[in-house]
DNA sequence: CGCTGTCTTGAACGTCTTCAACCATAGTGG
DNA sequence: CCACTATGGTTGAAGACGTTCAAGACAGCG
């Protein structure tokens, strides 16, 4: 039982009725996660629909051969585990908390009877789904593109029109990414992207800061796009 | 104004009611198209929701260099354009028939009377879209993979796994991909891609035929993720 | 203080791309 | 019938690029 002023928070719920608002508050639960905690693991069965009210939590699957790849890092009034959910399938990747997280738990049980009694939320669902295929299939552009200087070129750059924050020709893209992890997101070495980081750093076009990446030439990183390095 | 039968045959549709059927029957139409035929082109309006009943599409994007990138090979019963139809954006990549095509067409306005009318194929929707995503999932894993042997060999049992058909030990994938079309799967020069797939011939392990890829050691396929050229 | 984790740099090696040429096939028009 | 063109496949050689391995810097934390 929570209060449902947090539910009214969460966009896809947002515009629900009294009645609706009283009976999710009745069912949901809210979970906390602390930076690096495990929110699932591959494999495991899908038990709740799990939707980020506050911090951010990463996607990710890891490789026999030990390289970690991501498949996303999911923002705050986004979902997790919904398609499994949806699909009966077990989850396919592993999850963990990428800042502090608050996150409202939903019982499969619970989840299914909402999508049965009020047909509004289905639509925000399909909403939350084209969104994250939008995602994905700018993902699949991304590691499409030949060499990794455009590749972390085009993440950068998708980045920054998702959640960039515009100041006076720089943009402020307020999401910390290891070297580590951006390398698992464009599918390379950890050391190419430092070696390109570090280009970037020491030319003033993107500058590493503690709460993500300030670019400062815009234009500049997108001419990196589509030429070696 | 088809014939309802057609539209029995289409998965999401099979289990309509008679008066659902009847009403789609009235307003739907039917298209064809010629191998290589263009059906629609990125950053089109998007004002159908095209259901593919017979043959193969293709859903790619030409990046500035040239390089084409492929995002999906559409099934017959898929759908293409619907995405964009949810979402109300243009649409994001363009389309042609991969083979010759027929093709069921709901217009826009037809397709979302037909969201409200019978809430039952929302559900059906819902799980198209979780299909496309897991799809999508997969082919992000794909390109992640290090070395274009990997990621070819990942590809094939990624299409093995959906429509191969086994017969003693082998994998017929009922498929016809260029070498071209398969650079353009996994990020690779089409040189590249003939060297490998002109080995693996060599060695017995796959086979390129007219209508697709006979994949004689699925065994082998498997061990060649992983490892080096 | 020593540990751990992230970041960093260098050098050697291997893979992939690039460019260039060539073959085979099918379709076209003279 | 034959040149002519287009398309897809193929091969070789050179060089660019990324990985790999090895080593060290640096900060935070027990």
């Amino acid at each position: 039982m929570i209060d449902p002023d947090e539910i009214r928070k969460i966009p896809r719920f947002a515009n629900l009725g009294l009645e609706e608002m009283q009976w999710l508050s009745d069912k949901a639960l809210l979970r906390h996660y602390k930076l690096g905690e495990p929110i699932f693991f591959e494999g495991d069965e899908c038990t709740h629909c799990l939707i980020i009210i506050q911090g951010e939590a990463k996607v990710f699957k890891v490789l026999e051969s030990g390289r970690e790849i991501i498949l996303g890092i999911i923002q705050s009034g986004e979902a997790i585990g919904e398609v499994s959910l949806l699909d009966g399938t077990h989850l396919p990747a592993n999850a963990m908390a990428h800042k502090d997280c608050t996150v409202f738990a939903l019982e499969r049980e619970v989840y299914h009877k909402l999508l049965k009694k009020y047909p509004a939320v289905v639509h925000s669902i399909i909403r939350d789904l084209t969104l994250r295929m939008r995602s994905l299939r700018i993902r699949v552009e991304t590691l499409s593109e030949q060499g990794v200087q455009s590749r972390i070129s085009q993440l950068l750059q998708s980045f920054s029109r998702e959640i960039g924050r515009s100041t006076s020709g720089s943009v402020m893209v307020p999401v910390r990414l290891s070297r580590g992890e951006i390398a698992g997101m464009v599918g390379a070495r950890i050391e190419t992207v430092i070696r390109i980081m570090s280009r970037w750093q020491k030319e003033g076009i993107v500058e590493t800061l503690d709460n993500g990446f300030l670019i400062k030439e815009p234009a500049k990183l997108a001419e990196m796009v589509g030429q070696g390095d």
